[in-house]
RNA sequence: GGCCCCGUGGUCAAGCGGUUAAGACAUCGCCCUUUCACGGCGGUAACUCGGGUCCGAAUCCCGACGGGGUCACCA
């Protein structure tokens, strides 16, 4: 039975790199028929959030990461956050050290800290020395009796080298003697995320440990733990970094990272997982839309890449305006209505029309305020928006087309777009003028851009005939101003 | 600094000893078009460097350089 979990520590909001690691572990697990299991990992009690476990939920669930064991849902391996399963794993400790694996140790943190400064500035690496380990059974009990503080660490040897295989990565070998004796359980009593992670991971019947590669370094001494234990080690699957530009990981810090920031300027779920899923893997093929089912059938370990891979936000938003084209209208209208009143206010346009010319052109939700502010407010333009080499146009040739269509403008009672444009081309066919000579001055002088959702006829339609009229006259005024 | 990992266009990325070194995003140009967009066509642009091995290397080996990670009673 193949089972992957997704280990969080609720420290945080849920930043992009850890959602791709989440989703690796669940399309692995899923394309395997196993089980996807969610853990929260709180022992460091100092940096709980509150309200980060929800965070976790709701990206996770937004998403489509629905996990089959968890703390909310339970499942037979519980309790699934870490401090409520701290009396689970002192035995173990205690068992590493009947076997001589592990030791007390009575060193104060400030005391190894200095030393550890002290190598520092030397210039060396800092190991713990053991010193604790050379303790007599007598002096640890006195201590202990005495209630002595302590914490448990684990005894790593110190010759030798230790070989482990990765999925991704192949085989990794580290010499042994730059294994430090880490803490296995810290002097409040909980675990260490070195050792419960560990623990829980063969308690939880994990087979493979998806994970960034922040840990390939430190698995070896987790798999000196699992031999000590007993336990087989799991199969490994360690992710390359998501990187923000060639120096710097995607991080926490860099705040466009979260997850909840993308979609709350218009970035779809969906979008975001298909580019993420295929930010350090291919499928092998040329295909880039993928549903998550689809992700769950194509998905190999294989595919997955070794090489940190630069975040590009650019390529996102390309996903994401496929995946709002692709939306069915309504939906495409529900969504994209509180943006468009936020440029518009309520009830002054046919948003249906408006979403109709804007859907094929909308990348994020985010930029349309600005796209279609235009309607509600004329902006101010310059002369030169009247110039275009192709249309043959310039403000000469827009006072002269903008005089000849005004009157027909204005003859026109049913302000429709097909009226509009059935009334206005045979003037310009009778005129024996070009299309753009004439409709290009026009979209100008009622919209002041020189991008627009849709051209002459729709804008006019959608502002409506006197604001159709007021602009057009206020543009000719301008223009003759000018002259 | 020690140890580990990585190195194909601006970005993602195919490639597994013989290819005109794919494709996508971005970018540029052209066509279509009442603008933009969409669509169509085309262009610019890459194997980090140096040694080997081999008839032949982006592909294998070594080294250099560059980048990342890690060295906590954080996870």
């Amino acid at each position: 039975m193949i089972r992957t979990r997704f280990a969080p520590s609720p420290t945080g909001f849920m930043h992009l790199g850890g959602l791709r690691t989440a989703l690796y572990a669940y399309i692995f697990a899923k394309k395997n028929g196993g089980r996807f299991i969610l853990r929260i990992e709180d022992t460091d009690q100092e940096r709980y959030v509150e309200g980060a476990t929800k965070v976790i939920y709701d990206t996770l669930r937004g998403c489509g990461l629905d996990w089959d064991e968890g703390p909310d849902i339970g499942g037979d391996f519980g309790p699934y956050i870490q401090s409520e399963r701290k009396s689970l794993y002192l035995p173990y400790a205690k068992q590493l050290i009947e076997s001589g694996d592990a030791y007390y140790c009575f060193c104060t943190k400030d005391e190894v800290d200095e030393r550890r400064k002290a190598a520092e500035e030397r210039g060396e690496v800092f190991k713990y020395d053991k010193h604790c380990l050379s303790l007599t059974k007598e002096e640890i009990q006195a201590k202990l009796d005495a209630g002595v503080p302590y914490v448990i660490r684990h005894n790593a040897p110190t010759t030798g080298e230790t070989t482990y295989h990765d999925l991704v990565y192949g085989d990794i070998t580290t010499p042994n003697d730059i294994l430090d004796d880490m803490v296995l359980i810290k002097q409040d009593g909980m675990p260490t995320y070195n050792f419960a992670n560990v623990v829980d991971d063969h308690l939880m019947q994990i087979s493979h440990v998806i994970r960034g590669t922040e840990y390939l370094s430190s698995t070896p001494k987790y798999n000196l733990l699992y031999k000590a234990l007993g336990w087989d080690i799991p199969e490994y699957i360690h992710l390359p970094p998501v990187m923000r530009d060639q120096h710097h990981k995607l991080s926490k810090r860099d705040g466009d990272a979260y997850f909840s920031d993308f979609v709350s300027r218009g970035y779809l779920p969906e979008a975001l997982i298909n580019y993420l899923a295929l930010l350090g893997w291919n499928p092998g093929d040329e295909r880039e839309f993928f549903t998550l089912s689809e992700l769950q059938d194509a998905f190999s370990v294989k595919g997955i890449n070794n090489a940190p891979a630069i975040f590009d936000i650019g390529k996102l938003t390309w996903f994401n305006f496929e995946y709002i084209r692709r939306l069915p209208f309504d939906k495409y209208l529900e969504m994209a209505t509180p943006w468009f009143e936020k440029a518009l206010g309520k009830g002054r346009f046919d948003l249906k029309r408006l979403a109709e010319l804007m859907q094929i052109r909308t990348e994020v939700f985010d930029r349309i305020p600005d796209m279609v502010r235009f309607l509600a407010e004329m902006p101010e333009f310059p002369d030169e928006l009247y110039v275009n080499k192709k249309m043959k146009t310039n403000p000469e040739v827009a006072l002269e087309n903008l005089q000849l269509i005004k009157p027909v403008l204005e003859g026109i009672s049913d302000w429709t777009e097909t009226t509009i444009h059935d009334t206005i081309m045979p003037v310009i066919a009778e005129a024996g003028k070009k299309n753009g000579a004439v409709l290009w001055p026009m979209r100008i002088a009622i919209s002041g851009k020189e991008n627009t959702p849709g051209g002459a006829f729709e804008i006019a339609y959608l502002i409506g005939k006197d604001e159709t009229m007021r602009r057009t006259d206020a543009a000719i005024a301008r223009l003759v101003s000018k002259q």
